[in-house]
DNA sequence: TGCCAGGCCGGGT
DNA sequence: ACCCGGCATGGC
């Protein structure tokens, strides 16, 4: 089996194993922008409740969090931790979308899947992962977003190497599947949720590589999750 | 009860 | 070009 098909079969796998995750869970695509930040290394349970304080405090909006001191704003998303540093980095991306794009998200995603991207890439506090995120669940483009659980999970099974880079991982999914954003933002959404359920709690020893593979090709799902 | 969560930056080699 | 310390709350 290539490399390829073995990526489908997991998608197919977890899939079956997991349903659809339905991601990302926010009610519109700013609040996508805004959780992407505020999940940075950090449980999502806990960037629940920085964004409900958010939107109690009428928040949730470019030119309102461009117009707040960032002292307040850091107390309002103070239980996604690294409140000092988040409130910045939001406040970083919100002068862009205010200064440059009128306060209009849409305005933004008007670029091209690249031009967005690198917009994104320039703000400081936006690495791949976060703009990656805000692309393709907020914005809808096929980009396929890589994350700590994604490097694990795959240098576990021996499809990349230790020293694999963001970008290798990337186009190894996107050389591989068929270019859907629907389909990207499931994956990933899977390989999140495995990871959690299991490469923590049942391989913690996975972050050494070489592994043996969790899953060998044709193997049943259920000793996979 | 410690360890760690859906990263990223900046300064040092 | 890598490597590393710093950033911080809340859950299990």
């Amino acid at each position: 089996m290539t490399t390829d098909e073995r990526l489908w079969t997991f998608y197919d796998a977890m899939l079956d194993a997991l349903g659809p995750q339905g991601w990302w869970p926010a009610e519109t695509p700013f609040e996508v922008v805004v959780g992407a930040v505020l999940t940075q290394n950090t449980n999502w349970k806990n960037v629940e409740r920085a964004i409900a304080n958010l939107k109690r405090e009428g928040l949730m909006d470019p030119v309102a969090l461009d117009a707040t001191d960032a002292d307040r704003l850091g107390e309002v998303i103070r239980p996604a931790g690294y409140f000092r540093v988040k409130a910045r980095r939001l406040k970083n991306l919100m002068r862009v979308l205010t200064k440059r794009f009128g306060g209009d998200l849409d305005a933004l995603f008007a670029l091209s899947t690249s031009a967005l991207r690198e917009t994104l890439l320039e703000v400081s506090g936006i690495g791949p992962e976060t703009a990656d995120s805000i692309v393709l669940y907020a914005a809808g483009r096929p980009v396929f977003v890589v994350d700590a659980y994604t490097a694990r999970i795959l240098c576990r099974h021996g499809l990349i190497e230790s020293g694999a880079t963001y970008e290798d991982l990337q186009s190894l999914f996107q050389g591989a599947l068929a270019d859907d954003a629907d389909l990207f933002g499931e994956y990933h959404a899977l390989l999140v949720a495995v990871g959690k359920d299991w490469c923590k709690k049942r391989a913690p020893q996975c972050d050494g590589c070489p592994l043996e593979p969790l899953l060998e090709p044709g193997q049943p799902v259920t000793e996979f999750v």
